[in-house]
DNA sequence: TTTAATGTACATGTACAGTATACAAACGAG
DNA sequence: CTCGTTTGTATACTGTACATGTACATTAAA
């Protein structure tokens, strides 16, 4: 009997809001194809046990995912993940964007004591990962 | 007469607190080594007025950064970036946790939009920008 | 037809972000 | 030495966002 990983993980400690944490950890699933259209995710309430907040909290992030395009909410059958298709193509200045942050999220992870070689592991993984 | 670039910019409509911006922009300037110890940071008035923000929120700001022992605040001299050890090693989780943000910034701006050529391609260049 | 499982709506408490305003310290001009 | 100006600091106030508590609406199944 194995216990298989969960779906998500959220740290409450992180100063980050706990709906925008689950509503990108969810997100990351839809984009990498973990979660296909058709598939259902947990009632409100059994996320919200398993993550340690209150229903409503779990309700919102999935209200903004719905607004994103990703699910269609209904009552008494759950939450389940649409087609969608690809976006339109972004303002570049999008692209400038997530240069920066991607600069910021390394500096403060540098800054924290996580070593270079394994900060570029990840970015090359992850790269990596993409390209196919 | 050239406009340099700015020192920092942040997005006021980000959703993302300002002064946490002005730390994140701020700190990554400090960890690639743009900004050097005995380097001054404009005062926080004058910050303040570029960036369109009060400047309690860049003395915040200033204060978080000073707490991480980056700078050194003094009335009337200013902030003074200060010399800084290695940090200690970080927990491996860590590690751990900047995977995962990373995957969900890349999935974020990725249903955004974003092509996969061009966020391999930022991810790449980070890397080797912090192999050498 | 009833019941139970689900998402929804809304009110409330609390914490946080941003601002306004007054203050304290330190350096320079004279 | 004194005074004024430039800097960061302290504190109170306001609006908003987050998380929750509780009641409700909807819908599928028994």
């Amino acid at each position: 009997m194995s216990t298989q990983p969960p779906l998500l993980q959220i740290d409450l400690s992180a100063g980050i809001p706990a709906y925008r944490q689950i509503v990108d950890a969810v997100r990351a699933h839809l984009v990498n194809g973990a979660l296909q259209p058709g598939d259902l995710l947990p009632p409100v309430r059994q996320l919200a046990m398993d993550l340690g907040v209150h229903f409503n909290t779990v309700a919102d992030a999935y209200r903004v995912l719905a607004e994103e395009g990703w699910l269609d909410l209904k009552r008494r059958r759950g939450a389940m993940v649409l087609e969608r298709g690809a976006p339109p193509p972004a303002d570049p200045a999008r692209g400038e964007l997530f240069a920066r942050r991607l600069r910021e999220l390394v500096a403060e992870v540098q800054a924290a004591g996580v070593s270079a070689p394994q900060i570029i592991r990840e970015l090359r993984t992850l790269a990596t990962g993409l390209e196919k």
